[in-house]
DNA sequence: AATAATCTACCTAACGGTCGTTAGTTAAGG
DNA sequence: CCTTAACTAACGACCGTTAGGTAGATTATT
């Protein structure tokens, strides 16, 4: 389908220039046909966004269930652990990822309510699918808020993590890994005991 | 001076719509002169963009380094708490660090070169800073490797709170920060014993 | 001190180029 | 036969930029 080949080399596009900087002449002329010939498809450039941010969120999200559906008999340990490993991996070709971050962060000003319709649901869901999981696998007795504040520290973290692997690469992200992972875990055991 | 008005005003469009996203209509609108008085200033937009980011990432340096001096008495812990405050009060106005921030993670295609000769020194220095300042504030003996595991880990923390702050708003990072820094501290704290 | 020259900061008008978008057409496939 | 997906041509809007001019302040010269 045509469709699905432009809003994959949208997609890299917006990931790498943003909504503005990104042309649908650019556009077109990757995939090989004229700029008129997109109107075919999608209704205009918001049109076309839209639908690549729908993509990009909903693909995402399912990826993440996906994991912690396959990942249900290991300690939470091993898969909070693995979690940074399996990140590098989803993000070797990161426009994915790339195109996540920049809109999450800095949407296109004329779109904003469309597209946090479609990234604050996201985010609630990641955090109550690690929240879940966390509760679930918690060494600790049922103490509601304790294993909430862990969810959350581990996001920072992830989070602090995540923003050096796009911006500096995997070397320097490892580095930042392997600083905060002891420190996170002797903390938690210490906080638990 | 015009010059130090337009660059406030060109700070605050580039900030929130990005270099692709501003014009320079706009901005000489907000200004309150027509558009091709900014050439009385600047050579183009390019130079209005490289002025902004050139000053407003000394302007950051600078009161990073005045913070470190002005608190060369307190202890480690105390400072390293603090800072959290601090950063929440320096972005009470957030288009600096809305800014530094866009520019960092995505810079205009056509400067990428130009920009990053800007952004790379900052955070070099940034890093360097902190680590200096730990070292000479450690309570363990000369284990180089640990203050800047410690340095490090710390910076992850920061920065996924700070994207945070920015985003979300102060409420949603104090969560993060009382979640992650009992952690922090108590992990550090056992590792170091 | 008066006048002439220069500079500063803005202006209007307009340029070429690119943008997203629309209209109308054509060729191929079910 | 009609739908689909492509095309060409062209639209108005806006983009950054340049040219050229003007009023007022500053500076230099007589």
């Amino acid at each position: 389908m045509s469709a699905e080949l432009i809003r994959d080399v949208a997609l890299v596009h917006f990931a790498d220039k943003g909504y503005e900087g990104a042309s649908l002449q650019d556009i077109a002329t990757d995939v090989g046909i004229k700029k008129p010939s997109i109107y075919a498809h999608f209704k205009g450039k918001d049109d076309l966004f839209l639908h690549v941010a729908n993509y990009v969120f909903q693909q995402e999200k399912r990826k993440m269930i996906t994991l912690f559906a396959s990942r249900k008999n290991y300690s939470l340990e091993e898969n909070l652990v693995y979690f940074f490993d399996w990140i590098v991996e989803e993000n070797k070709h990161n426009e994915h990822a790339k195109f996540l971050l920049r809109v999450s962060y800095f949407p296109p000003a004329k779109l904003y309510n469309e597209v946090m319709r479609i990234v604050n649901p996201f985010f609630a869901d990641m955090e109550r699918l690690l929240a879940k999981y966390m509760r679930k696998h918690s060494s600790v007795e049922n103490d509601e808020k304790k294993y909430l504040d862990e969810a959350l520290a581990y996001i920072t973290i992830v989070d602090g993590a995540v923003i050096d692997l796009i911006f500096s690469g995997e070397d320097s992200y490892y580095r930042r890994v392997r600083a905060i992972w002891p420190i996170y875990f002797k903390g938690v055991q210490t906080i638990n005991n």
